[in-house]
DNA sequence: TGTCCGTGCAACCACACGATTGCGCTTTCG
DNA sequence: CGAAAGCGCAATCGTGTGGTTGCACGGACA
């Protein structure tokens, strides 16, 4: 179990903070299940716009979960997954760390 | 491994919400490794005032990340780690989902 | 009792963010 | 070629958010 630095718990916020959005959160899950999507397709069956779609998914890039594949007229979107496992590696340390400090608790109380 | 559920994902939005900001997840780290602490000492370190520590600490319990515990003229504060796990959850979910496409992508190529 | 110390509350401010509208450009296709 | 589809760019708007200041309140302790 790795430790808890602060450090990198800081390069973490960006991807949180992306991932904090139910729009972007839909935009994911429809990734996840559809491969590479155009923009149009990932707005339709939305209620907001085209240009709000693009936004979202430029937010999803800047935060390095997601990548645009030109191809003709269309862009693509497909997942990048490597930045997801960082943050589920941050959270596993928190997770482990408070373990951690619950073990130390218990001990404690039980001297 | 769990299907990936676009209700499921929703609930977890306020929870990535709340941890996408540096200076939450520094009282995160904060509380993981000193446990219970006041807003005082959360404060103290820190470049920013006491109040808007104790907005982020509102935040985060909003998000059911963290409880306060009133104690005297102190409010200590201390980590909850339910909803970290359901976020946790919900990464391993994504990461799953992501090497499931991957794979029929692989398998669709090969063919 | 007086007096710090730790907080709470309310108002306020600057700025980022989610979202829209309007227009123009390139690619595809009849 | 001409038209429609898919998209980009820029301006705009309301609202939420991070942060501050000022003041008031209650507990701890000499």
């Amino acid at each position: 179990m790795p430790k808890l630095r602060p450090t990198s718990l800081q390069k973490a916020a960006p991807v949180f903070a992306a991932l904090g959005d139910p729009t972007r959160l839909r935009l994911i899950a429809a990734l996840c299940a559809g491969g590479a999507l155009s923009i149009a397709q990932l707005t339709a069956g939305t209620t907001i716009t085209r240009q709000a779609v693009t936004k979202h998914l430029e937010t999803l890039a800047g935060a390095g979960l997601v990548r645009d594949i030109r191809q003709g007229r269309e862009r693509l979107w497909e997942l990048k997954p490597s930045r997801i496992d960082d943050a589920r590696r941050s959270l596993d340390a928190i997770a482990a760390q408070w373990d951690q400090a619950l073990q130390r608790l218990k001990s404690f109380v039980e001297k």
